[in-house]
RNA sequence: CGGGGAGUGGCGCAGUCUGGUAGCGCGCCAGUUUUGGGAACUGGAUGUCGCAGGUUCGAAUCCUGUCUCCCCGACCA
């Protein structure tokens, strides 16, 4: 207990609030868009320094701490050995595996006094290539899975919304070698679950999507979606099996059937001013789905191509790109459609146009569509391809949506945003070739390693949790991200027998290793519960006179506001074996 | 990088157009009364008005430059 004028170790100390450091604010921060962020910032968890650099402070990093023990668990049990690289790395690695030409300005990159170039670590593919190519140079060694918790840094265009979109940020980061193909394919499935049970035991939910591997080129991914409105990914599942995707990914199934023979001519009618698909078709009292849009793009060659797609349809860009086999493409301006199709945007269409054609899988059985006519103020109706223009070719090139078919079932699929917490990643031999990564298998031939890489965006998990956990008081912490799995609120810490049993009960949890902050601030009730709402503990003790009086504590769950009357005798043990239970 | 907005006490903001030496709410400190959902009153502290130049008798305010932050877009293993 406390003595004055010695110095108190006494155990739980730094758990009484009056002592602890949390810094909680009753306004929101200017700059704080989403709830997790204005949340983290009003509870005292983190603050920013710079654009995208924020502090932890003591009560962010106790979840931070908590994502991490349970990373950390699971990919123990999964097999993966932990170790830590350092954040610095030297350009020479970087110029092996190309990347140093490769990446962008995302990755800062600095001189030492020397004048030699080095980067702050983006991922640590290198780094991790490095030490297993001077190490590991038998199949006996193989298969082998690092992993280490590390702070990351990429310089981002645009960093937003808190720990969500960081330029510093925790992640974990794992990967694996295999000595061939089939080998890397079960430690890919080995992280998949342990992914799986990660989320899970986060209390989040979540969907794993399958993901484009993008410009890496590697044969699958999935990426961990935390379901969340404010989530920046668009992700579809069946409402039947378990496919689900990015959109960016999702495939659709080719449409069956044949295009009904062409039933009527070619028309040409006067649309003044109608650029809108939907404009058009009310003006022809059709629907958009009777209408076809040709949408002009160019990509980083400067090549040219027009899209068809159906009129209430959205083109997926990434599947152009893969069909395209170029990196980036975008809608083509002004200048360049009126050289293409001779007339101003909207009212391009296929028939004259200067340039590739091609269509959207959904156009093959469609027929006596609208069209722009690539003349000003002017559509065509009745238009049918085969008959009045070629494409080149039937693509599924469409962005997926709620309700469209799944492409493995006869199920539907459901649309949802997502936050990207994880992503499981083949790589294959990309680095393990450039860098010389090789062992020598029971032949004693050279094999190059095939590797994986699977990363967890730690502060990004617990923003996530905040995205799905809270209310308009604040942060309703699931059991196992709890920074404190219970607060004890003294009412009144002026009157002795609430703050003597109040410190009791505060003692008992401690002693049943329950994680418990104790309220202890000289503070009118109100404002302490309003604190404790919003730093979203889930478990709170009242401790006031008017329960002492019948030998009781109060129990509030913070997600339900449910209250009940705890008898004192026993309080401590039902409270941790309920905390116990929601672990 | 393009477009837009903003930098004034710890936080949220007003004041800038029309130059006259800085204000409000919250928070903070002291005291009194309070004490089951962000108390009331009294007294108090805290600002190189982002930074650097310039104009002017005088600049938060006008001019020039610069830095930072935010939003939209582009971009993003």
């Amino acid at each position: 207990m406390v003595t004055k004028g010695a110095i108190i170790l006494s155990r739980g100390y730094q758990m009484r609030y009056s002592q602890y450091f949390l810094p909680t604010l009753k306004e929101t921060p200017g700059d704080a868009e989403v709830v997790s962020h204005q949340l983290m910032a009003r509870a005292g968890m983190i603050r920013k320094v710079a654009a995208g650099i924020y502090d932890y402070l003591p009560f962010g990093l106790r979840v931070i701490r908590k994502v991490e023990n349970i990373v950390r668990e699971e990919m123990n049990r999964a097999g993966a050995i932990e170790l830590l690289m350092p954040a610095v790395s030297p350009a020479e690695l970087w110029h092996q595996s190309g990347r140093w030409q490769e990446y962008g300005k995302e990755l800062l990159r600095f001189k030492d006094r020397k004048e030699t170039d080095f980067c702050m670590g983006p991922t640590h593919e290198e780094v991790v290539t490095e030490i297993v190519r001077g190490t590991v140079r038998s199949y006996r060694q193989i298969p082998l899975n690092l992993y280490q918790v590390q702070t990351k840094f990429r310089d981002e265009i645009r960093p937003r919304f808190g720990l969500m979109r960081g330029r510093e940020f925790i992640m974990k980061d794992a990967y694996s070698f295999d000595i061939d193909d089939a080998g890397a394919d079960v430690s890919y499935r080995k992280m998949y679950q342990a992914y799986r049970l990660i989320f899970e035991r986060c209390g989040l939910e979540f969907r794993a999507v399958e993901a484009d591997s993008g410009t890496i080129g590697g044969s699958f991914s999935h990426e961990f979606m935390v379901l969340a409105d404010t989530g920046e990914d668009a992700i579809v599942s069946c409402n039947s099996c378990d496919y689900a995707a990015n959109v960016e990914k999702a495939e659709l199934r080719p449409a069956v059937g044949q295009a009904p023979a062409p039933g009527m001519p070619l028309g040409k009618v006067a649309t003044p001013n109608l650029k809108s698909i939907d404009d058009v078709a009310a003006f022809l009292k059709e629907t958009p789905q009777k209408m076809v849009k040709t949408l002009v793009l160019q990509n980083e060659r400067e090549e040219t191509i027009a899209v068809l797609l159906r009129g209430d349809r959205k083109l997926n860009e990434i599947k152009l790109c893969n069909y395209l086999d170029c990196k980036h493409i975008q809608l083509a301006d002004e200048a360049l459609v009126r050289k293409l199709t001779g007339a101003p945007t909207g009212f391009s269409g296929p028939i004259g146009i200067s340039c590739r054609v091609i269509a959207d899988q959904d156009l093959a059985v469609m027929s006596d569509f609208g069209l722009g006519a690539n003349e000003e103020n002017f559509h065509l109706t009745g238009a049918n391809h085969g008959r009045d223009f070629q494409v080149e070719a039937f693509v599924d090139l469409r962005e997926a949506e709620a309700g469209d078919e799944c492409p493995r079932c006869s199920g539907k699929l459901e649309a949802w945003r997502g936050i990207e917490v994880g992503h499981v990643f083949k790589l294959g031999t990309k680095y393990s070739e450039k860098m010389h990564a090789t062992v020598l298998d029971d032949q004693g031939q050279e094999r190059i390693l095939v590797m994986g890489c699977y990363g967890i965006g730690v502060g990004r998990t617990a923003a996530a949790a905040i995205e799905q956990n809270h209310d308009e008081n604040g942060i309703i912490w699931p059991m196992p991200l709890a920074p404190f799995q219970v607060i004890v609120t003294l009412l009144n810490p002026n009157d002795e027998a609430v703050l003597a049993a109040g410190e009791a009960l505060y003692t008992q949890l401690l002693d049943a290793g329950i994680e418990v902050l104790l309220d202890d601030r000289d503070e009118r009730p109100g404002s302490k519960f309003k604190d404790a709402d919003l730093l979203g503990i889930p478990l709170r003790i009242n401790v006031g006179a008017r329960g002492l009086k019948e030998q009781s504590f109060e129990l509030q769950e913070r997600r339900s506001g449910e209250r009940t009357m705890l008898p004192i005798a026993g309080a401590a043990a039902r409270i941790a074996e309920q905390v116990r239970a929601a672990l």
